[in-house]
DNA sequence: TGTACATCAGTGAACGCGCGTTCACTGATGTAC
DNA sequence: TGTACATCAGTGAACGCGCGTTCACTGATGTAC
C-alpha cells in the first residue's frame, strides 16, 4: 500500500539510522540489506523504493554518522570523551572513522570525500580552540589509532593502557 | 594425486603469504577462498586440506602480517618509512595492524590475541631504542592513525598533509 | 635396493545457503475535478 | 467538500549468483617388507 510523505521520510530516516549503527558495529560487508530492513522495522522488499543500492545506503549512512554533534572542541575534553572505555565498547553509536575508515579507503570516491569534508571539520573544531592545525591533525591521529588498537587488543589492561596514555598526553 | 612433502610445505606458505596481501588489500569478506588459492597456484578444492575453515586461515594470515622484519627500531627512522605515501599505497604488503586491525576488534579471540602480541612487541621495539612506554604507546598510535586516514581520504594533498604532520612530530 | 600397498594432496563437480536485487500485486494516499 | 482515479510504498515470493564447504575419485608419494 501507499504510505504518507511524512511516514516515508520517518521511514527513511530510521533505514539511514540504522544502517549508520549497524555498519558501524560490523562492516558493510557483514551487514545485509535484510537486517538493515528489519531493524528499521520495514521488509527488505521496500528498501528500493529508498535508496539504489547498498552502496548507496552505505555512503549516505557514512555521512550520517560521521556528522558529529554534542562533542566539545577542545582537544583535552574530546579526548576525555574518545578515549573512553565506554567509547570503545560502543562503536555502533561511537565515531565513524574508528569504525569505518579503514574500509572507506578501499570503497569509491563518494565514501572517501565524506571522509575528507569530516577530516576537514574535525581540524578546524580544533584549531576553533586554539590548536595549530598540526596539533590538531596529530592529535587526531593518535586519538584514532588509539581507538583502533584499544579495540584490536584481547588484554582489557593493555587496551585502558593505550588509552588512559593517549588522553594523558593531551593534558600534560 | 599425493604430493611430497616439500611440496606440502611450500604450498601452505603461498597460501598463507597470499592470503596475508588479500586480506591487507581487502579486507575478510571481500576475499573469498577460491582467490587466495587461485593466487596460490592450486584450485579450492584443495584448501581444506591445508585448513579447517576461512577463519582459520586468516587467524594464521594476520599473525605472519603481523610478524614484521627488516624495520628500524627508533621511532624516527621508523616513521620515515611507515609514514610514506608508498606504504599508504601499498597495503597488500604494508601493516597489518592498519590494514586489518578494525576487523580484528570485531572478531574472535585467536585474531585479538595476535593483535595483542604484536602491540607488545611494537611497543617494545621502540623502548628497546631509548623511548618511554608512554612515548611509543603515543608514537604508535599516531602512525596508525595516521596512515588510516591518509588512506580514507580523497584528497591527495590532504593524505600527503597528514603523514608529513606525524611524521615531523617525531624528529621536532 | 626393489616391490606392493597404503596414504593423502589435488581436482573439479556438487551441496546448501544467504546475499543483493527484481517483480507482480495490494491498497492507502494524494490529486484532479 | 465529495468523488474517481492515478500513484507508489510496502509485501513476500522469486531470481541468479557466488560463497564456504564437502565429496568421490585420481595418482604420485611414502612406507613396510
Amino acid at each position: 500500500m501507499k504510505t504518507s510523505r511524512a511516514t516515508v521520510a520517518a521511514n527513511r530516516e530510521r533505514i539511514v539510522s540504522a544502517a549508520a549503527r549497524l555498519f558501524r558495529s560490523r562492516g558493510f560487508d557483514a551487514v545485509s540489506v535484510a537486517e538493515v530492513m528489519e531493524a528499521a522495522g520495514l521488509t527488505h522488499g521496500a528498501f528500493y523504493s529508498y535508496f539504489a543500492s547498498k552502496d548507496a545506503l552505505f555512503v549516505e549512512a557514512l555521512t550520517s554518522a560521521l556528522d558529529v554533534k554534542g562533542y566539545p572542541d577542545e582537544l583535552v575534553d574530546y579526548a576525555e570523551i574518545y578515549l573512553s572505555p565506554r567509547h570503545r565498547d560502543g562503536a555502533a553509536d561511537g565515531c565513524a572513522v574508528s569504525a569505518l575508515g579503514t574500509e572507506c579507503g578501499r570503497r569509491d570516491d563518494a565514501a572517501r570525500t565524506a571522509m575528507t569534508l569530516a577530516l576537514e571539520r574535525q581540524i578546524a573544531r580544533f584549531t576553533r580552540s586554539g590548536r595549530t592545525r598540526d596539533e590538531a591533525i596529530r592529535g587526531w591521529a593518535a586519538m584514532l589509532g588509539a581507538m583502533v588498537l584499544s579495540r584490536a587488543v584481547d588484554d582489557d589492561a593493555l587496551s585502558r593502557e593505550v588509552l588512559d596514555s593517549v588522553r594523558l598526553s593531551f593534558s600534560a
